[in-house]
DNA sequence: AGCCAAAACTTAATCGATTAAGCACTGTTT
DNA sequence: AAACAGTGCTTAATCGATTAAGTTTTGGCT
């Protein structure tokens, strides 16, 4: 009869005779009761198949679960697949881990009914660039620690990237080659959906701290110093970060006739700018000779290869670190803006 | 002074004058409710400020958290930064998100003290590659459902794929064109550490059913029925699937004198083989005509670029999906073998 | 021997929900 | 008019732990 019943620390008790108290302390507090009742306990619980104390009673009675969740921007399908998230969230996992939590991954926008739902079970949020007007934004905050990354809410703590510096920088060295045709190809910067060239009907995102935002003001700026009007540098946006969604708004950029085709390419991603590269290598068009192409992020597949592209590197497993670390306290709350550094490549040099 | 006390389910009852019951319900039964009421009682909780009923005190009562538990072979730290990894872990968010479950991230080998902790809050476990020896494999078990992947425990519900079978039909490829010195690169294949070739001493992996052995296996057969010595087919050891780890290693192998230097070179991810492409284009070895090389994996970085990776694709997200599924109980528990699919690139035509 | 602090346990309240069973009312059927 | 079936809501037990406060035991010291 006795091993019918699931093993509780109630159970498992009653079977040793002792109070549930000392079953918690064997677990929790050993200094609390004997070595010799302690080992006793450690090896019952194993012969009767008691893992220790329930996690879901644990977090309930103890309001804490040592589970850190991060909300994605995207669907989490889309997101795994993309290595700046992934060497994000690698940072993140990377701290919670030598702390011992781990990490629940909620999807921002989600095939699901409602947002949160079990993810209040967290003791504390990270939230990855999400759009500010995003409705879980108004979920979030009342329940509990938060953290943003790449965006800010009001008075939160926050850790993010100059990306406005960071795209001035890459742009400033870019323009010393003095190109005849500069296009920027933009990444989600727009309100409606936009997958090739931006026409005037299309209205930039609300939000000055958008990424893309704050990425094409550093590139705009950059322009204005070189004396380029920037009403004559062709826009494209992309929708997705991905090659699928990429390759045939950069087929359009390459295939148009060669005195419009443009001779640097400013890639608010080094996705964007890796399919660039591939598109141009299939046709035949010399990089960085005829073609000069400058990414953003600094992921390893555009360093781990020939030729290397020339990009800016933003340290996004620091990023992921660093907000765990807020999350967890280690580090006072506050908002933290990280540096950045130009990786000169061969696609740009 | 209502509103200083944290709300709770209780607080939100007594402040209306109903029972906890009906404002449970109100939540999560509407019909036993009238629709008057039960719109009093959620304009009351967004007023008070309450997010309706705690996870973690659902979680104990119901005995469900909503939580799939995802166990990674590595360090979160390592796996998030693999594109497969990365794909499979977005097949399964796509099925969990679809029904309603997040994903909570469990590192197989991690800094942290425990290896379970808080993460027997989860309804379900995926366990992915996990070295089956590994002791994480003696408590899981014991607590519920349970789906392994890429690797068999005796009578759990596996998905894997047949890499046998697929490294044999790459390999079957690759040697129709009759290459002179063959060499094999393997993945994590030996007991003891090896980062480069193997030596007599080392030996494999004990459990035949791993990963790598498979794969090994697949190359052997083929190399066999074209009559080639597989004691003449040198075997080299990759300690961990990233361009740091492989380069140096590859490098070793490209210079190697010309007569020794092989001419095919049959990896066992495609990372490795990328990294292998990477470095021969470095030292102007033409690919594939002085030196051949195919990958396993099918990973999109080795697609979406010139030239294209001669491989083999596993469906990761299927895999992914699927595992997903058996967790939810979507699809019938089994022994799932998923098919492959060779892909003909430019590396080895 | 007697006293007392420290060590080793136990008691019992509590965390915040869910849910079967029960009760009171309303309206319909025979 | 009595019986009956729904509605709409409440009562109260329960999920499996943690932990402050209290009680007993032990052993060291005078």
């Amino acid at each position: 009869m006795t091993d019918q019943r699931r093993m509780t620390l109630k159970n498992l008790a009653q079977e040793l005779g002792v109070s549930t108290a000392t079953i918690s302390n064997a677990f929790n507090r050993p200094d609390q009761l004997s070595p010799a009742l302690r080992d006793r306990i450690l090896k019952a619980s194993k012969r009767l198949g008691y893992s220790g104390p329930d996690a879901k009673a644990r977090s309930l009675r103890t309001g804490r679960s040592r589970i850190i969740a991060v909300v994605l921007t995207e669907s989490l399908t889309y997101s795994l697949n993309d290595a700046v998230v992934g060497e994000f969230l690698s940072g993140v996992a990377e701290v919670l881990d030598a702390h011992g939590h781990t990490l629940l991954l909620v999807p921002g926008r989600g095939h699901a009914s409602q947002p949160p739902g079990s993810a209040n079970i967290a003791d504390g949020f990270i939230v990855y660039g999400l759009m500010p007007n995003h409705k879980l934004l108004d979920e979030l905050p009342a329940q509990r620690t938060l953290v943003t990354v790449d965006f800010d809410i009001e008075g939160y703590p926050t850790v993010h990237v100059d990306n406005r510096a960071a795209s001035y920088q890459i742009a400033k060295h870019a323009l010393r080659t003095l190109p005849k045709r500069p296009a920027i190809i933009n990444l989600r910067l727009t309100k409606q959906a936009c997958n090739g060239r931006m026409k005037p009907e299309h209205t930039l995102l609300p939000d000055t701290s958008t990424v893309s935002r704050a990425r094409l003001e550093g590139f705009h700026r950059a322009l204005d110093e070189h004396g380029i009007d920037n009403e004559q540098v062709p826009l494209w946006n992309i929708e997705e970060n991905t090659f699928e969604v990429c390759s045939p708004v950069i087929a359009e950029i390459l295939d148009q006739p060669l005195g419009q085709r443009p001779d640097l390419l400013l890639c608010m991603s080094d996705r964007i700018a890796l399919a660039a590269l591939t598109l141009a290598e299939e046709r035949g068009i010399k990089v960085p000779e005829e073609l000069r192409i400058t990414g953003f992020d600094g992921i390893a597949e555009g360093q781990y290869r020939a030729p290397r592209l020339t990009t800016v590197r933003q340290d996004s497993a620091g990023k992921g670190r660093l907000a765990a670390q807020m999350i967890l306290g280690r580090t006072p709350f506050a908002q933290q803006l990280l540096k950045t550094e130009l990786l000169l490549g061969d696609t740009c040099p």
